[in-house]
DNA sequence: GGGGGAAGGACCA
DNA sequence: TTCCTGGTCCTTCCCCC
């Protein structure tokens, strides 16, 4: 019997062995929305179980997820069954490799710092109710009729809750009232939040608008007082500026802090001792849902692959799960085993993608479909523009009428942000799915400058300004390896003596009067160098644009074994090569003037603001706006 | 065998 | 009638050295 979720946030759903009882189906319906969660206590659970599958079943929604439930099923069996093909000399090999592993891992475990998490309680209900008094004491959920972001604790006391559709709630607590959620609210609430933390910890983590871990081993040091106190003071600081209630956990790492914070949530707080056998005692007859990255398709099959339910199992079953698991997982698995956590403040990682995505009333007709991708790429040139980044892959996100969620994506040899070019590429990717009938489309921007693929590189900008070479006659410049010379397409540079071009460890090439040496394009099939002249003139072509369109000169592999590429390479050439107009031989077609559509004399056009040809005629005869790209690839 | 890309999915707030 | 949004990380597959 499947058991489908029910939720994207889902919490402690446990199958029970498929023994449920056929006129009592809603049983084998384990939700999120049953899970023990702060403020549900003394719900009956039994009765939400009920309402949210009599609401649920026979739904497009509900037959996904007994789809998506058949596959982890499938996951869970196929486990099975590889566990069972293992002799005892592979379980005695696995539990060797994994007591390494451990010893490892011990070696990392650091005591010596404090960590305290802290999470502000039902914080959008509690900051809705701040502004709006007359709510406090009333069943109150934020968000709207399809999706709940969160409740206050009235309402959690009729088991609604974060992540279930308004609907449901409604039926559950029928006096439950709604508030649309206000992001700026919630930001301004959270900065001030901020400064607090900010006192106890400069450099603390912001998780999210209503969360952050902080290092508080110097205030405790500094100020003599105990963690305790610290947190206590902390507390008390963020009420009395904010109004806002907020739990706190200490620990001696981040993983275990973050656990600790729910142990007494709400306004409440909690420690463990910077000392191995509190943490050991506290995370052995933990249930590994509680752990942060343990979510309900992973305790399934931890559950019933392996018979693993609190931490410690983890370690007695380090055999199996070493066979069954990759390296990263089982380090993971093992260091929950052992409560050892995060303890050294990360360097902040920039930002990796940027999306926009939008859920809607069914479409399926292709206008419609198109219409909506351009206000992704509007929306998310936006975001792009005033973060200031670019990236150079795009992907489509679809979700089709019935739920089934598909992403295409591509990734282009240049950097993107505009909305044109958004538009271009991602409108090839939706073309290729079509006919299709949506509920939500989603547009992602990622592999930004500065990723760590593109720590190598660099732009013709950066690579002529290196400070040594142009104009300086002869110089060296270092590339490290991996490095890629022209952002239309993978080139490498390396010493001719090195045949296979792959620049393994960052050798110099050299830029003589004017001309780069040692060069070399991967991709070509003899795997030597090609003469350096085409690949300069490739950045030029690029930099100053002094080609026209019939001038191109490509070197051959990329005519032929790169051509999307050169795709690419075009539409973003074209954009740029006629910024300023255009010119049209007399004649010429596909274009109409103000006054008349067959150029008796050459013409000159220009582009709109926004970089289309406004005025070109289609095969129809038809006048339509163009992008230039679109109006030179279509003959 | 590994690097990069594509697709999918788990998980988080 | 109505089951979100924006982000990260991991895995698997494929292709190409
Ligand atoms: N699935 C979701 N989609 C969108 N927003 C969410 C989702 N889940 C949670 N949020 C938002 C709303 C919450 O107020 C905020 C913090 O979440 P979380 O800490 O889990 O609960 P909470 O702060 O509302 O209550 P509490 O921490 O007291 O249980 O994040």
């Amino acid at each position: 019997m499947p058991q489908p979720d029910h939720s994207p946030r889902s919490e402690g759903e446990v199958v029970r062995g498929g023994s449920t009882d056929p006129n009592q189906p809603w049983q084998a319906y384990h939700t999120v929305f049953t899970n023990a969660k702060a403020g549900m206590d003394g719900v009956d659970k039994e009765k939400v179980q009920r309402v949210v599958y009599e609401m649920s079943k026979g739904s497009k929604y509900f037959e996904n997820e007994k789809r998506r439930e058949a596959l982890v099923m499938q996951k869970i069996q196929h486990m099975k069954s590889q566990s069972a093909l293992l002799t005892d000399s592979d379980v005695k090999n696995h539990e060797k490799a994994a007591d390494i592993k451990i010893k490892n891992l011990e070696t990392q475990r650091d005591l010596s710092r404090i960590w305290m998490h802290v999470d502000l309680d039902a914080f959008y209900a509690a900051v809705e109710t701040l502004e709006n008094p007359t709510l406090a004491g009333k069943p109150m959920a934020v968000g709207g009729m399809s999706m709940i972001c969160t409740a206050n604790y009235e309402a959690r006391k009729f088991g609604v809750r974060a992540a279930m559709p308004g609907f449901i709630a409604c039926r559950l607590c029928p006096d439950l009232i709604f508030v649309s959620p206000n992001f700026e609210k919630y930001t301004s609430y959270s900065e001030k939040v901020r400064q607090v933390f900010h006192d106890y910890d400069p450099n603390f983590l912001a998780r999210s608008l209503d969360e952050a871990y902080l290092d508080i081993t110097d205030q405790c040091l500094s100020r003599n007082m105990s963690s305790e106190e610290v947190a206590e003071e902390l507390r008390r600081r963020v009420y009395d500026l904010t109004g806002l209630t907020c739990s706190a956990g200490v620990a001696p790492n981040r993983m275990i802090a973050k656990v600790c914070s729910d142990v007494n949530k709400p306004n409440g707080q909690f420690i463990v001792p910077n000392d191995r056998a509190a943490v050991m005692a506290f995370v052995s007859s933990l249930p590994i849902r509680k752990i942060g990255g343990i979510g309900k398709v992973t305790e399934r099959i931890l559950k019933e692959v392996l018979s693993v339910s609190v931490c410690e199992d983890l370690i007695d079953k380090r055999g199996l799960i070493s066979a069954l698991f990759s390296s990263i997982s089982t380090d993971f698995f093992l260091s929950v085993g052992l409560g050892i956590g995060g303890s050294t403040t990360p360097v902040e990682e920039p930002r990796k993608s940027l999306s926009c995505e939008r859920t809607f009333s069914e479409i399926s007709h292709e206008d419609g479909l198109f219409a909506k991708l351009e206000e992704l790429a509007d929306n998310l040139a936006r975001e792009l523009e005033s973060e200031e980044l670019q990236g150079r892959t795009i992907t489509l996100k679809l979700k089709t009428a019935t739920f089934e969620v598909r992403t295409r994506s591509l990734t282009l040899p240049f950097l993107v942000c505009r909305k044109e070019d958004l538009l271009i590429h991602a409108s090839k990717l939706l073309k290729a799915e079509l006919p299709l009938s949506l509920r939500l489309m989603g547009l992602r921007v990622s592999h930004f400058q500065g990723d760590s693929s593109f720590l190598n590189q660099r732009t013709l900008a950066e690579y002529f300004s290196v400070g040594n070479s142009a104009g300086s006659g002869s110089s060296e410049i270092s590339l490290a390896s991996g490095s890629s010379v022209v952002p239309s397409f993978t080139a490498e540079v390396s010493e001719l003596s090195q045949k296979n071009g792959k620049n393994t460890d960052g050798t110099n090439s050299k830029i003589r009067d004017g001309t780069l040496v040692d060069c070399f394009f991967q991709g070509t099939d003899s795997g030597s160098a090609l003469d350096c002249p085409p690949l300069l003139k490739e950045m030029r072509w690029i930099d100053d644009l002094q080609c026209s369109l019939c001038k191109l000169e490509i070197p051959s592999f990329l005519e032929t074994e790169r051509q999307e590429h050169v795709d690419f390479h075009f539409a973003e050439l074209l954009q740029r090569r006629y910024a300023d107009g255009f010119d049209l031989e007399a004649g010429s077609q596909g274009v109409e003037t103000q006054t008349r559509r067959h150029l008796s004399q050459p013409y000159k056009g220009t582009l709109s603001k926004r970089g289309h040809i406004d005025r070109a005629i289609d095969s129809k005869g038809k006048r339509k706006c163009l992008s230039i790209d679109a109006f030179f690839s279509k003959d």
